[in-house]
DNA sequence: AATGAATGAGGATTCATTCAT
DNA sequence: GATGAATGAATCCTCATTCAT
């Protein structure tokens, strides 16, 4: 019986390889040869378990999509109020697994394949559908008809920290950048005399 | 007035040939013979006249830029009070001559580069740093301590609304996303009770 | 008796496996993946039982010989007459067993790989002998000193007939196929005035 | 003003590479990397001027059946009677320019690929048919509905004896080919009692 | 000023084959 | 007996870049 189980462990060390090579680079540019040496292995084992190269690609997408799915959704288990979920949404956004350099690095370059790859475009529409909604639903309680654009404010807001720290040098203050929407929240939602 | 030479004008047409292409394509993957053949010349002219690819890049980077410094300028000819300058200030981000989809998708493409291009870090940094401290020194008599970090969250809301025109399907509404980032500073800056 | 090892049954699979590729895509470039998915096993095992690629081509192409020898063989077990003798041959040739596509697709691959394996080529020509050979031997009662060449046109049309039929789109009828060849050796055989 | 003229001495060098290259492997598996360096240039410039592999085994096709159209139109030019117009093409499909040995490996080599590609199909279609349509043509008035069927004899003899020349070992001789066939046409046309 | 000609370097992908289990 | 794991070598193709004219 030949060596088993391999696969499995091979697919997510070529998707950590790849979220690292791509948060290293800064760039889409990143061979399936440098994707493979980082891994540990030939190239041609990377396609053999993906096929291409693309494949690879989507796939890093889809974990980081599901790192910050079960983020997002472990903040809202324990909040209860309108306020708190929306508080939830935004800290997940900014939680340490999510806000590193090189995942956010991974994050804007698929947000740049959606232009080109349709399962990608695909895959991000998902998303932000989804972010754009739990804020809609969390902020509506709160601001009635103003909800929806409240909630673009806030995803663009993230949007703008998120590339500001995927692309500027020096790494930032996931705090900070969590207070500032925070803030902006707060001003949304009190009351102005 | 002496006969213009061709320089300038092929220099023109591959800048503006750069920006569209990176536009349509929404990516940088755009090849020297692509850009040659929108501007109607030969790739090897491209060379000439710039050398490297690198360096069209870079020009395009910096026409770019050139026409956002005007515009800011420009908007910022006529506005009297601080506030007033803020405002002017976000209203040239959010112009026609900016705010086309292909001249935002070249902006995040710079974006991209400068992390691996240091021509492009260094612009890139000069610009932020100029919008940042136009920012500042705006709100410093509306905010005082405070300008700072509202520079930030303003700045951040920019270049998220940037990356959502420039990488999301469907043009956008300018008018839209100004009128968001004018409601946030007007919470900014007007007092909580 | 005793249990009947896997061997035989796996080279047998695996041969059938390569003429119906082969057969299928009328090309050369069938993969070993390709055969031993057909077969049902894995391409490893494969190269256990034949050690290369052209030793299954190989055996594949013997196969294939057998078939026809011993289509032959029965054929002219019933040929009385000299003539009788040329037909059956002619027969043997155009057999359900022999003409159908796929075998004659691989005829015609085995044919072709016989411009570059030894081997290929010393099989080849062991049947091309025995077939000339067969056909002059009956044919010289007939024809004397022009069977040889007469044996030659034959074989010739055999030949043509077979690459029309493995190589043209849409199947072919068998008995037209014979027909004539079988005229051609009337008008050979028969006297003219 | 740059070196002008270049494209169709590479284009020609090319092909002609192409049908020496498959001619001396006897098979298509040539790559194109051989192909340039027989040319006499890089693998990139025939890319350059091909696009791709295929295209450049279409053109060589192209090209062996013009040279082929125009013996036969030659030979044609000068036959009066239907008999002399099936003698002609017969001497034609032998005549020294085509009945070279890497020009009829070519010609199955085109055989085969038309079973894979599109083009190389209908190219092959049109040859065949004009082939057949000519040879019935001239032998209606001689063998009235016969014709159809004595077409189909006499080029499946040609094909056959093409793949013996192409594929067999040794250089064969055309006038001996061609004589087998126009003895089995004599033996068509002629009147039995 | 301008370009056709040409290429070296590099990258995705395929595949026969080997090996440990 | 059988196979999943793994890879080196090869191939097509692209592209920035150079050069002679």
């Amino acid at each position: 019986m030949p060596k088993l189980g391999m696969e499995p462990i091979r697919r997510d060390a070529l998707v950590a390889a790849t979220i690292h090579e791509i948060g290293t680079k800064g760039s889409l540019d990143v061979t399936v040869g440098q994707i493979a040496r980082r891994a540990g292995v030939s190239p041609a084992l990377a396609h053999h378990y993906f096929g291409t190269k693309e494949a690879i690609f989507l796939s890093a997408m889809r974990h980081i999509m599901s790192i910050y799915a079960g983020e997002v959704r472990a903040a809202l288990a324990g909040a209860e109020t309108p306020r708190a979920r929306v508080e939830a949404i935004v800290r997940a956004s900014f939680a340490p697994s999510n806000f590193r350099r090189e995942v956010i690095a991974s994050w804007l370059m698929f947000y740049l394949s959606a232009q080109t790859v349709p399962e990608a475009a695909r895959l991000l529409a998902v998303y932000k559908g989804r972010l754009a909604s739990n804020l809609r639903h969390s902020l509506r309680p709160l601001l009635g008809p103003h909800a929806t654009e409240a909630a673009e404010g806030i995803a663009a807001m993230i949007d703008g920290l998120y590339i500001r720290q995927g692309l500027a040098p020096g790494a930032q203050d996931a705090g900070n950048a969590a207070n500032l929407v925070l803030d902006y929240i707060g001003r949304l939602v009190e009351a102005r005399p």
